[in-house]
RNA sequence: ACAGCAGGUCGUUCUAUCGCUCCUCGUUUUGCGGGGGGAGGAAAGUCCGGGCAACGCAGAGCACCGUACUGCCGAAAGCGCAGAUAUCCGUGAGGGUAUAGUACUGGAACAGAAAAUAAAAAGUUCGCUUGGGUGUUUAUCCUCCUUCGCUUAAGCCUUGGAGGGUGAUAAGGGUGAAAAGGCAGGGUAAGAGCCUACCGGUGUGGAUGGCGACAUCCAUAGCCGUUCAGCUUGCGGGUUGCAAGACCAAAUAUACCGGGAAACGGGGGUUGCUCGCCCUCACCUUGCUGUCUGAAGCUUUGGCGAAGGACAGCUUUAAUCCCGGAGGGUAGGUCGCUUAGAUAAAUGAUAGAAGUGUUCUUCGGAACAUACAGAACCUGGCUUACAGACCGGCUGCCAUA
RNA sequence: GGGCUAUUAACUCAGUGGUUUAGAGUGCUACCUUGACAGGGUAGAAGUCACAGGUUCGAAUCCAGUAUAGCCCA
């Protein structure tokens, strides 16, 4: 049984790979999220780690970016056996950056649909990835 | 009741499911379970303070910055409360703004005669005297017209006027943001605080009230100027800030560049400067010269190009040592840190119900909305944003009911 | 989180220590010069001095507020 936590193991705090991924990572979209993914080969339990972002150029108030980063941050925790299944020890690492990108406020149910939507697209690359490290 | 004035308080609530973070207990081990805590009046802007921390710390003077009516509160503040004076807005309840001192120095565009010393362009006046002359230093009046009288006439004399010259004047007019007390009488050729009375204001002395700023009254003096800045005086201020700072861990290479190592000298510390003092031979600041760079753009591809910026030299070389730059490495944790206490940063998501407001209504209800806004060391003020609700005061002109 | 700057013509910058005219270079427009360009010369246009307040007779300038952009820190 699943409880969809996200405790803070899940999240991706490290400023050196969170930089590696700005500069190395690849871009997945759709409006108006985007995610960045990068794959990070790790023996940890928690091998995903997301991060969330709402830039401050188009959210001039604290608030509102509060607000965007609740609602992606709750989407994803909901949805996000989509990526990895039951069992995510069995997935290799890769961090993940979710950055909003409109500049108007979207409901919880947009944002919802879009997380799903970026999550499949990412479960259809991964395997790719997976099998090409398979094959060296 | 309506319209308004100032002040104060509040600024959504409940249920279910799934989550986040901190503390604690138990089990035990990358966790699980029980219990408990988890945004604001502005958490915001960072405009003033205080705590705390690092640097620094014989002393004196100066500079710089801030501030400036009075009393009280306060750790302190450019804060608050209560008041004083002046001025503006409002019918009013009330609200806004300003406030040390003026000895000295400078300024007040344009316009205007003049902008605070002085002078006087137009205007006003031009008197006394038969005349000479005086007023007034030179000069001692000149020209024209009119009129009474005398005379043949020239001319003499008288009245009035115009222009010029000379002297007096700053009242009135006009200019301006601002024109040097107001009004009346006297005075004068015309005028003027030139003189006088009253009023206003200033200084000095006194009385009363008030803790005080100040207010009221009396006497007296001279006859009275605004504003801005410098300046002076009193008071306060070391600088930088929790990314301060302390400890631990991890990792790497000192390659290269520059400067210094004589000690009459140079430099540093002393919170910015000087003296004095101390220390040291690491460097800092300024100036000059040179080189490089330099946006938009132009170009015949050579360059041109404002402001600004950087570097070097003025101060020998090598070894060695020291210092600085540069390069390389690490960029993790704990404390600081909090009866909210995170560190890519929690305080939430979904569903339903209630409350409130607006609109529609078939009076059953329905739809929409539910402000400003989110802690990052703590804290006192200020400022700014804010749907609405409540509380008790006060005011009302044009027409309040 | 904290500490600081700036905003003036299409672009890059002056300016003012309060009033007279908001200027410079580049670019733009027109004309002259040339057989024609470039260059040069002459003239011209272009500004809510970021916004909305206050002080003042008068504000780009002084005062406080708002907005936007940018810089620094371990």
């Amino acid at each position: 049984m699943n409880r969809n936590t996200l405790g803070s193991n899940e999240r991706l705090k490290s400023e050196k790979s969170i930089t590696a991924l700005f500069e190395a990572g690849k871009i997945l979209s759709v409006f108006p999220i985007r995610l960045i993914y990068k794959p990070h080969p790790t023996s940890e339990k928690f091998p995903v780690k997301v991060g969330f972002a709402v830039p401050k150029k188009n959210f001039k108030h604290a608030v509102d970016r509060n607000l965007l980063k609740r609602r992606m941050r709750e989407a994803y925790r909901l949805n996000k056996t989509i990526l990895f299944g039951e069992d995510q020890n069995a997935f290799p690492g890769i961090d993940i950056m979710l950055i909003y990108q409109g500049n108007k406020p979207e409901e919880f149910v947009k944002i919802s649909e879009c997380i799903k939507e970026l999550l499949k697209k990412l479960s259809i690359r991964i395997p790719a990835a997976k099998d090409h490290a398979n094959r060296q």
